[in-house]
Formats: structure tokens, C-alpha cells, sequence
DNA sequence: CTGGGGATGGGGCCC
DNA sequence: TGGGCCCCATCCCCA
């Protein structure tokens, strides 16, 4: 794809399909970005097993005896010590790094431990360790040039990131020795001096690749992590050092890349750089500074690649993959990923409930109780089943109706005009209007002039062209995705569901209802 | 199947 | 900028 297809899709309308958020883009006919958020774990966890077995295995770390099958490609991703001393580095025209044939890389002076724990991060992303051994990982992180763990573990220790001598900062301040000779870039990187072994060279050598796949048993230090984490103390994803990891979404799309040099920071989920930290435009010298980048909003999960909004909210969300929940019940243990879902849950232990009904005795410990324990005091049934006009107090109760396929007038009833929601099941308030203005069997073209006399622009608008609607909710799911928001606009404001997202999924239900119908009705 | 309570995760606002 | 607090949407569970 294209720097531009990128930059597109990077700014271009969504709509949700199948609960996946698709990019099309405006500008170039047929061309959608399909996200898949899985990949990149799905990716990891395969190349771990891969490590695990010994497949495919093209580089052994040794220290001090202990044996570590691994990948070049991998750490040449996760470290610069190994990504220059490969000539994978980018904007390196290659073929000047150790050679492709199988090699065995000596770093006594890191650990075996230490090289363990860092082996571990580059294939799970997460750091495992025990406390004591905190100041050897980063030892052999700062030697091997890996960033966001040399930070962590200074954060943990309460040291600064301005240590003069670090010789990953050092190399990061090497703006242009590319070209140089590798070695002594290598020894720019850092003071490991590995012994390369090939297996032409020594006999001894030519085990080590096979050892993995031809039955020794894999060295401790490739065992899975997740069984040590339960006595070790662990240093997840959601530590500081995300601060470091997320990625910048820029405001605009010009905000490209400019700095081809590779900074140094390590695990960047995309290339996108923030061009807005105030570095001067200096690119890649500016960002190889050392200097800590600050987050800014919104922010990008380096996991899921969600967008997350608010300042301060990446490291909340974190959590969601980690699963760490550092804030605990002291009077039940129950643990909670958020402080403010403790503060609630500590209600139960003092029995307080802060929210009264005006109506009744009752008092509720979440304002939403209240407000759904108020519906029932009123009567309101505001979200109705655009099938069978059964009304529900909650939205949630309506989109379970819906879902559980509970309904049993499918496409047999229509809409009742001028009261009710409209088919995407939304709440009244937000169903007229405009759209009541789309009569029946209207064409697209008289529609998309109606709209437009009101601000809607109906370029981009994918389906259906040409077609006659034989129902204006058709024209609405036409629009619904890459102008709907503009028409909330233009009917004066946004709904309180947010409607772009409440459209776009209902949307996508109906259509698996339409097909459900034709199902039926064959 | 529905009503209701509770849990979880995201966003807005504010400090 | 990070975090606290609150609200909201959504999901799950149980009666």
C-alpha cells in the first residue's frame, strides 16, 4: 500500500463491519483498510512458540554456557545493538552485517538471567524478572541497546535516563554513521564484544542452531514465562515505560514520517512520529536525544491499536492486556484494575449507597442504577424493537432482544410513522428530524439533494447508487457511515448514544437480519 | 425471555 | 501530562 493509501486510510470515514472498524477511503475508488488487532499478538505468541522449539531458529545467544535459540529478525526489531550489528537497520543497503548463515552470538556479559528476562520481552512483551536481578536486566538492556526496558527498569530503581555513559543513548546520538564501518558502529552501540562462531568455522558451532529442533530440551531460559511469573515479581506493559511505547496519533495527515533515521526507540507499533513535540523538526537526531518523548492525546495501544483519548488514559487501558490489577480490596483482597472501581466497590464494605431514589426508599450504589431503577418509576420505555414495537426501559435490553433473535416478526412489521425509533433501534430523541423527511421510495439522487440542501454531503457514500430506495431507513444506512456524523451535525447535535457508532453497528445488525430473513423467507 | 443488579472499559472534565 | 472522579455504553449473570 502506498505512503498516500496510508495517509488516507489514516483519516479516511469508518464504518464497523462484523465488530471490526473499517477505513474507507474518499478519495480512492475501492480502497479500505481492514484492521486486524489480533495480528501483531497472534504474530508474537507464534514466533515465541517457534523460539520455544527451536524452529526456524537462525541465531543462538550464549552466556556463560546457558544456550539461547532466537531469531535474527527478532532482535534485530527489539534491540540496536542487534539491529546494526545485522545491517538491518533502516536505510542500511544491508550486506555489510554478520552473515545469513546460522550464528552463535556470545554475550557473557550479560547474564544468563538477565538474557533470559530480555529474550522473554522481545517475544512476549512483557518483562519478567525478580526484583534482585532488576539492575542486571538493565545492564544487558542498556548493552544491547533496548530502550523501553532500560528505561523501566530505571524507573523501578528510581534512577534517571541521563546516565552520560549509556551506551544505547550513546549510539542513539550516532545521527548518520550508517555508512560507517560495522564494526566499529557495533562497538559505538555497545562494549559486548560477541564471539561469532559460524558453522563453518568450529565444529562447535555447527550444533548449536540444531540443538533446539534435534531433541536437547530447551534451556530454561525459553521456558514459558508465564509459569516463573507466579513467584517473580513482573514488570507488564502497563509500567511506565508505555509512556514511551504508544503511539502518536497525528492531527493531520501531512504529519508523515520525516525522520528516516531509526531513533532508537524501540517497539514502535507504526512509524508515525509526533512531529508536535516541540524537537524543532530536527527528525531523527532531535528524537535520539534520550530525552523522554511526552504522550500527548489522542494515543494509539501499541496491542490493539485502539485509539485511546484522554491524557493519561493509555496506561488505564494497558491493563486491559495485561491483566494486572494493581488496586486491591483491603477488606476482601478483591482486585480491581482501576482505582476508582476499588472506590466503588468499597460501597459494599461501608454500605454506602449514594444514590437515593426521590421516589422510594431504594438508594442505589451507582448513579446508572439510579437512573435505570428511575425508568420504572416513570414508565418510559424509550428503546422499542423496530420489528416487533416491544419497548424496553434499558438500550442494553433492546439490543438483546435484538440479538437473541427473540423477536418473531422479523421484517414482517413497519415501522409505525411518527412515533417509535427508527430501525437502528436508537432512542426517539434521536430518530426524527431529517431522516423523517426521507419518504418512501425515494431515489438516491432526490435524497442525496435533500440532504445536501441541509449541509450533508453525499460524496463517498458507497451503497446503493443508482438504486430506488424502497425504504428511506435504506438511505439512512447508505449514509450512515461516511456522512452520518455530518447529518447528526446538520440535525443539530449529537445524540447522546453517540450516534455514529450506535448507526454503524445497527447497521451491521440489520444487515445480518436481512439475511436472516431471506433465509427465511426461503 | 425479561427485568434487574453488577462489572468492565472508554471518554469527558477537572485538578 | 497524569491521575482522580464521574458518566456512559455494554456485557454478564441471576432470578
Amino acid at each position: 500500500m502506498t505512503q498516500t493509501a496510508v495517509q488516507l486510510l489514516s483519516t479516511a470515514p469508518c464504518f464497523t463491519m462484523k465488530g471490526r472498524t473499517v477505513a474507507m477511503s474518499p478519495g480512492e475508488d475501492g480502497l479500505i483498510g481492514i484492521p486486524f488487532p489480533e495480528h501483531s499478538n497472534e504474530l508474537l505468541s507464534r514466533l515465541n512458540a517457534q523460539r520455544r522449539t527451536g524452529l526456524l531458529c537462525d541465531l543462538t545467544l550464549t552466556s556463560h554456557g546457558t544456550r539461547y535459540p532466537t531469531h535474527r529478525s527478532v532482535m534485530a526489531a527489539v534491540s540496536l545493538y542487534f539491529r546494526r550489528l545485522f545491517g538491518a537497520e533502516e536505510g542500511e543497503d544491508g550486506g555489510e552485517g554478520v552473515g545469513d548463515s546460522c550464528s552463535v552470538c556470545q554475550l557473557d556479559c550479560v547474564s544468563p538471567d538477565a538474557l533470559a528476562a530480555l529474550l522473554e520481552f522481545a517475544y512476549t512483551a512483557t518483562l519478567t524478572i525478580r526484583s534482585s536481578g532488576m539492575r542486571e536486566v538493565l545492564k544487558g538492556a542498556q548493552l544491547l541497546g533496548i530502550q523501553c526496558v532500560a528505561d523501566a527498569c530505571r524507573d523501578i530503581l528510581g534512577e534517571t535516563g541521563d546516565d552520560p555513559m549509556d551506551p544505547v543513548k550513546e549510539a542513539e546520538q550516532l545521527p548518520s554513521r550508517r555508512k560507517q564501518d560495522r564494526c566499529s558502529v557495533t562497538r559505538a552501540v555497545s562494549p559486548v564484544r560477541p564471539v561469532w562462531r559460524n558453522p563453518e568455522d568450529t565444529p562447535e558451532c555447527g550444533l548449536l542452531p540444531a540443538q533446539g529442533r534435534e531433541g536437547h530440551p530447551p534451556p530454561a531460559a525459553v521456558q514459558d514465562g508465564a509459569t516463573r511469573a507466579s513467584h517473580l515479581g513482573r514488570i507488564v506493559n502497563g509500567g511506565s515505560h508505555w509512556s514511551q511505547e504508544f503511539t502518536p496519533i497525528p492531527h493531520r495527515p501531512e504529519d508523515t514520517p520525516s525522520d528516516e533515521e531509526e531513533s532508537g526507540a524501540q517497539g514502535r507499533a507504526t512509524p508515525h512520529h509526533s512531529q508536535s513535540q516541540g524537537d524543532g523538526g530536527g527528525g531523527g537526531a532531535a528524537a535520539g536525544s534520550g530525552r523522554k518523548r511526552k504522550s500527548q492525546t489522542p494515543q494509539q495501544c501499541p496491542v490493539c491499536q485502539k485509539i485511546i483519548h484522554g491524557a493519561g488514559k493509555l496506561p488505564r487501558h494497558m491493563r486491559t492486556h495485561t491483566g494486572e490489577k494493581p488496586f486491591q480490596c483491603s477488606a476482601c483482597g478483591v482486585r480491581f484494575t482501576r482505582n476508582d472501581k476499588l472506590k466503588i466497590h468499597m460501597r459494599k464494605h461501608t454500605g454506602e449507597r449514594p444514590y437515593p431514589c426521590p421516589s422510594c426508599p431504594a438508594r442505589f450504589l451507582h448513579s446508572y442504577d439510579l437512573k435505570n431503577h428511575l425508568s420504572l418509576h416513570s414508565g418510559d420505555r424509550p428503546f422499542e424493537c423496530p420489528l416487533c414495537h416491544k419497548a424496553f426501559a434499558r438500550e442494553d435490553h433492546l439490543q438483546r432482544h435484538r440479538k437473541g433473535h427473540s423477536c418473531l416478526e422479523l421484517r414482517t412489521h413497519r415501522r409505525r410513522r411518527g412515533t417509535g425509533p427508527d430501525p437502528s433501534g436508537s432512542p426517539p430523541s434521536e430518530s426524527f428530524g431529517l431522516r423523517q423527511q426521507l419518504p418512501d421510495h425515494m431515489s438516491v439522487a432526490a435524497a442525496a439533494q435533500l440532504l445536501e440542501g441541509h449541509g450533508v454531503p453525499m460524496q463517498g457514500v458507497p451503497l446503493l447508487t443508482g438504486a430506488r430506495m424502497p425504504f428511506p431507513e435504506l438511505l439512512w444506512r447508505a449514509v450512515a457511515g461516511p456522512v452520518g456524523q455530518a447529518l447528526d451535525k446538520a440535525e443539530g447535535g449529537s445524540s447522546p448514544h453517540g450516534s455514529a457508532s450506535v448507526t454503524h453497528r445497527t447497521w451491521e445488525e440489520e444487515d445480518e437480519e436481512q439475511e436472516a430473513a431471506g433465509e427465511e423467507e426461503e
